[in-house]
Formats: C-alpha cells, structure tokens, sequence
DNA sequence: AATCATTCAGTCAGCGCTGTCAAGACTGCG
DNA sequence: CGCAGTCTTGACAGCGCTGACTGAATGATT
C-alpha cells in the first residue's frame, strides 16, 4: 500500500480511502490512486484489514445435513456474491440435532474462532430459534435462505411456495387431471408443507368436491416408494402425482414402474426442486424450478451491503420445468 | 493473549510458543499457560497470526465444474481435518476449460486475494499442467487427490482404480458371469480408464477367450442410456455390465428396462463411486465404494502437516458395497 | 467582513500476534 | 572448577492496514 500511496503521491490514508469507497475524496485524488493501483495491481491484504479495521470481508455459511445438491448450490451463489464484493467465504458445519448445550458449543467454537461479518442460514437452521437467539445475543448479523417463521427478524429470501404448490395445481387441472395425489415431506419441514397446502387450496377452489388422495413422504428417495405404491392403491386410482421434492418423485416414479405404469401414459408426475434427480431418471422429471443458487446470491448480497438498501425481505420467482413427465390422462 | 500471558505469569512470547506447538518449552510452563488458556478459554486471532506470521491457517480448496456430490464429499472431510488444526478452510472456484490466459488469470486472483498456506486441488484441475505449473512457480504448496500422472510431483491421495476394476471383475465372474460388458468414462478421465483396463486385464487373466463388449460413456446419466442399449443390442448379449460410475450405470439400468430386462434377475450391473445415485435408482445399485470424503481428509492433512511426516503419497482403500443389482446369470 | 459548517487530506497510534535477538539457567567435559 | 555449548525464557519491533484526530481550504450564512 506504500507503494501505492508513494506512487500516487499521496498519503497511506488516502489509499485506504479510496480502496473503501470512503466519502469526502475528490475526483482527481481517487483517479490518481486508483490510477496507481492499477498500475501495481495492488490487493489490499485482508488479515490486516480485519486486524485494524471492525470488518472482516468474511461471511460464514452455515450447514446442517447438508443434502449435497441444495448445499452446492447455496454454495456456489454465495460465492459468486462474496467474489463480486471482495469477500471471502468460510463454511462452517452444525450439528442441531445435537443437545441444545452442544449446538451452542459448536457455535461458540465457530463465531470465536471465525470472527465473521455475517453468517447465513440454511434449513433447518433457518428456523432454529436457538440458533437464531444466540446470533442475536451476541449482535451477529445473519441472513436466513427460505426460513419459515419471522420472515421480519432478520434479512431474508425465499420463494412463495404455497404459490409454486398452486401452480402446479393449475398446471394439472388444465391437463384434464381430476384423480390428483399428493405426496408430502418431513413433518417439520415447512416449506414442503406450504407447497402441499398451497397445492389443496388451489384445487379448492378450482372444485371443491374434488379430493386430492395425500400420502406422508420423508422428502427421500425410498419415502417416495413408498408414498408412490400408497397412492396407486388408492380407488380411484389418482391419474396425476404431485410429490414435493424431486427425491421423492423418483421415488414414486419406481413405485409407477413396479405397479406396471408408465409415465406420463399411464400417470402423470410432478416434482419439486428441479435438482439433480430431475434428470437422472426416465423420462425426465417436470418439476419446479427453485433458483437456489440465486437466493444463496442474494441472502450473501444482503448481508453484506449492511442493510444500506432497502429489501431485507425478498422473493424470487420460480418457474415450472416441462420435461417428460407430464400428460392428459389417458 | 495478554490476559492469558498475565494469569499465567509468563511473557506473551511464552504464551505463542505453547499454542504454536514450538520445541524448548518446560513442562511446567506449558502446563500453566494451557490452565490460563482453558479458564479463558482463549482462542488466538487469526488475522493477527497471519499477519504477524508466515503461516495464513487457511487452506484453500480449487474445485471445476463441481459434481455436487463428489464435491460436497471432498469439501466435508477437507472440512474435518481443517476444524481438527485450527484451520479454516476457503472455496474457490476455477474455470479450467477457459483459455490459457484466463485460467492463469482466475489463478493469480485467487492466490492474491486469498494467501493460502496451500491448496487442494480435485480431478480434473489435479491433472492440469498449467495450474501445478503456476503453483509451483509462485512457490505455493498444493495437495492433489486422485492424480493420474506424475505421483511424485506433490503430496497426493488417491485409490487403485485398476485394482477396483480388477475387483469387479472377478466378482462376476464368480457369481459366474461370462458374457460381460463395460461403459467407459470420458476419454480424458485417466481414473476411469484404469477401472476399464483393470477390469479388462482381471478377465483376461481369469479366461483370455473371454472377450468383453465395451461402451462408450460419459459417466453422464444419459450416456449411460446410450451405451446401455448399444451393449444390450450385441450378440450374444452381456448377462452383466460394469459401469465405471454410478451416473452411467444408472442410466444403463433404465436402457434394461426399456428392453423389458429386469436388473438383477435377467442382467447384473455394478457401478462406480458409491455416490448418491446408487441409492436413487430401483433396485439399488451394487457399486465400488471409494473413501471421497476420506480423500478429502487426507489430502488437507497431508498440506497442514506441511512434510513433517513421511508419506507423501497415500492410497486409501476401497471395497464393494453389495446392494441389489447383482445376481448369477439366469 | 467575520463566523461557522463542511469537505478534503494527512498524521499517528495500535489492532493481536510472531520472528529475532539476547540473556539467564543449566549441562557436560577437560 | 571454569568454559563452551545447549535449553529455556523474555523484550521488543513490526506485519499492513484503519479509526480517531487534526488542520487547511472552501463555501454558506449572518
């Protein structure tokens, strides 16, 4: 940075201004340094920054359980975030199935040891008030990615997915489908139920004498079989299947073939997420698309411009993914 | 650290030697400063230490085009050695397929920005001249996992694929297979092409006569389809297939079914990797596990112990994971 | 014209640790 | 018993940057 500032000709302290887009630096001084910067390639160096300063240019990302897809995902937006902004990314692992003192064991250990300007949150962490009230007592800032609960306590982003459950339903109905099934997720997982929920309603109200056949999933791949082999025993036999992630889907989808139907002939099928599995069975899932990599981006971008714009809530879009799944019933 | 230094009586310096492991230390005052450190329980400041220091504590991990699942392993266990020695651990991500200029330019901004101790490199960067070359250029340590070529060049861990081929082999053979088939990977991945060749050279050993049909693949699901349905097309067909991952041998095992071939009863297929696949298809896919996560583990515990222990080359073991996808030819 | 507010640039201490050097306490050996 | 050599401890500067402060120059206000 000496260099910089001799190069230039100005003090260290003005290079340090420029560098964080400090106010009060006139044009010609901030075009001469960035001048010298450039001409340097000059990096500021970010252990001394974070020892000096009050910031630290790290954000922290919290995992739980991590399902690797979704993970890599949040993952992969956070970043791109943390490179636009000159951040650094550090990923850290919570164990909250642990007793309550452990995860605040693991916290500890993690907040004394990474001194981050923010962490984000990712389910189920999102909704774990304990996590959540220790942050907050220890005046950490964080962003939460789909939370389901106090959308207003922190800096959030998620998807409507009551809306997305309906969309599916919409989608369904039009196709001339009025035997529907629908497969749930884990208990505790609400967003899974508002995808279900927002599914029922929607039928509702399109004809409330039609009752969707609903069997219980674990949001898993063996779940999904089961969930799937319930419903096709059902009479009537429902003509079109909306599971609630795609894991769960594939699933069902096994059950279809061991029961002899093929999908979309015989039955259509819809998933959620539009993961990975999507494209790993046949045919090919429709499903709903979730930009996971972009809320990870934006739950990042929150956290660190430091609540200078005004959004701390916001929802992105989704979008239904046609592929081969999908047909009139037959 | 002073305040550790004060309960203790002793200097600062003393204090640095204890928590940085450093000889020509008394037993006696290590055992007072670890009393002063666990009643304060004390942990250094990172960004001081590298700044004072040569040493950053920080571990940087080079990933291309991340297969969520393989890389989410990898990530964990380098995760697990890093919490284990006080590290913390950094993600970047490196387009290799760009042009020469722009890799060495990703390169150098990420070595700029970042000062690791060292890096991890994961196929297919591991093999990647360019980038070995640029590290050891500015002097910078790496790790690889699952090199193919030049071992001796840096620490490195990796398993023997062509023995886990040759594995494969001979369990169906045992089961008493005799018409077999394998799906290659990309003609570029050298790992699964020692599964191939390794499987090749075991049957040739067990009955030169024998000739195998092969495939080309991917390792993608929809490769595997392909070559699944050019292999069930030979005459005489394979009673069993090996694919070299587990992507394209789920695909293998939708082409058997829409020849109307149930796995394992009228064919048997085994896959590669163990990955999360294997358990999203039905029936579930008896496959080669291979220690990713422990690859990842090693390969960051070979970088921190920067040489002091002696092998710098380690190879981990493998083994056979038997699911349902196996059975004697009928 | 005098006063105050505001913008712009610079000085300097110090963030929390480690590397270097030096001094004191030992040891062994002639 | 003395001297070189080794082990153990401490003093202190300084890593590269930022926050708090100071001072000068400019503009706005009475």
């Amino acid at each position: 940075m000496e260099d910089v500032a001799h190069l230039a000709g100005v003090s260290l302290k003005s290079v340090s201004r420029v560098v964080n887009r400090e106010p009060h630096v006139s044009d010609t001084l901030r075009a001469k340094v960035e001048a010298a910067i450039a001409a340097l390639s000059f990096v500021p160096d970010t252990a001394a920054r974070s020892l000096a300063g009050s910031r630290t240019f790290i954000v922290g990302l919290l995992f739980d359980n991590p399902s690797p897809n979704y993970t890599m995902k949040i993952q992969s937006g956070v970043y791109r975030a943390c490179v636009e902004q000159q951040y650094h990314l550090r990923i850290d692992n919570i164990e909250s199935d642990r007793p309550h003192a452990e995860v605040e064991a693991q916290l500890d250990a993690i907040v004394r040891n990474s001194r981050c300007d923010g962490f984000i949150l990712t389910p189920p962490l999102t909704d774990n008030i304990q996590v959540l009230a220790f942050l907050e007592r220890r005046n950490i800032r964080y962003a939460r990615i789909a939370p389901n609960s106090e959308l207003g306590r922190s800096p959030c982003v998620a998807i409507d997915d009551a809306a997305a459950g309906a969309l599916v339903a919409r989608r369904l109905w039009n196709l001339g489908h009025r035997r529907l099934g629908v497969v749930s997720g884990p208990p505790l997982h609400r967003a899974g139920d508002r995808r279900r929920t927002g599914f029922l309603a929607a039928i509702r109200e399109l004809d409330p004498a039609v009752v969707v056949a609903e069997a219980d999933g674990l949001f898993s791949f063996e779940s999904g079989i089961a969930a799937g082999a319930d419903l096709l025993a059902r009479d009537p036999r429902p003509t079109a299947i909306f599971a609630t992630n795609d894991d769960s889907a594939a699933g069902v989808m096994v059950a279809c073939g061991r029961a002899g139907l093929r999908v979309p002939h015989d039955i259509s099928l819809c998933g959620f997420d539009d993961s990975w599995v999507a494209k790993s069975v046949w045919p090919y899932l429709t499903t709903v698309y979730q930009p996971i990599e972009e809320m990870g981006y934006v739950a990042a971008s929150l956290l660190i411009d430091r609540g200078e714009t005004g959004e701390r809530q916001v929802m992105l879009g989704f979008h239904l993914v046609e592929r081969d799944s999908l047909a009139p019933p037959s």
